[in-house]
DNA sequence: TTAAGTGCAAACAGTTTGCATAGAA
DNA sequence: TTCTATGCAAACTGTTTGCACTTAA
């Protein structure tokens, strides 16, 4: 647990009282809270934590590394802290939940020399769309 | 040529100038236009089209299933007229140049049963990233 | 002590919307 | 003729920035 912390503090990082708070938001498995999300979570536990800072300090942990930002197709970014273990995401078209699902082979494979147009490929990015058991019911 | 315009006349689309020359600009292969482009490229063509039609028009098409949006992390959504023929992308992490590629087998076998949290799949998207010929060089 | 982080408010980019007018069918 | 699309401008959402103040190290 709180391992995004650990690990900010393990770069040295500067730590204050709203980048504690913002890693503590932050941290968990299947976590991918919109900015918003973060700062009004953030402000239940520091009231005087402002929007900016929550935006910058979001920013920082992503340039860090520490911190994944995905683009869900909605309208907001969403920020994940599972930065260090691999994993791809299962999004539910009616809701948005996610869940992050960890890749079977090397999907870097799947991509053939021919197809790559000269491009030297690093990284794969892979979203499954799909309903929720709980939207499937409804 | 001109695909676009012909699926949407088939579907018996109320036809205007405007929605002619935003689907003529956003034809063909490899085009993953912003709004903001596609209302440059349609001005050259037509001076008075104004922007909000060009993102009605654009949205009507998504909605109509003529074309896809494509969320590149960058700023600006993009959209791609290549909708009926499956494909991921390839893009360029330092000058965001995007390419289509055409999956080898089925991305959604790489999905096993117990990683899928009772979700029903039915789509697979996967982004390839990396540098482009010409950046790789620079 | 001092470089770095914070809050505020204002600026910004991208997108959507309300309403009167124009135009396709 | 009639119903839908258009243009304009204003509203909106998500995000970034400039600047004076505070604070961790």
């Amino acid at each position: 647990m709180s391992d995004l912390l650990e690990r900010l503090r393990g770069r040295g990082w500067r730590m204050t009282a709203q980048r504690r708070v913002v890693a503590e938001v932050l941290d968990g498995d299947h976590v991918h809270l919109t900015a918003d999300e973060v700062h009004a979570a953030a402000i239940a536990k520091l009231p005087e934590i402002s929007r900016a800072t929550v935006y910058n300090t979001l920013g920082e942990m992503v340039t860090l590394g520490e911190v994944i930002e995905v683009a869900t197709d909605g309208r907001a970014k969403r920020y994940d802290p599972n930065a260090h273990r691999p994993h791809h995401h299962l999004v539910c078209a009616r809701c948005g939940a996610i869940r992050d699902v960890h890749p079977t082979g090397n999907p870097l494979a799947d991509l053939p020399a021919q197809e790559r147009f000269g491009f030297s490929v690093s990284e794969v990015e892979v979203t499954y769309r799909g309903l929720c058991p709980h939207c499937a019911a409804a």
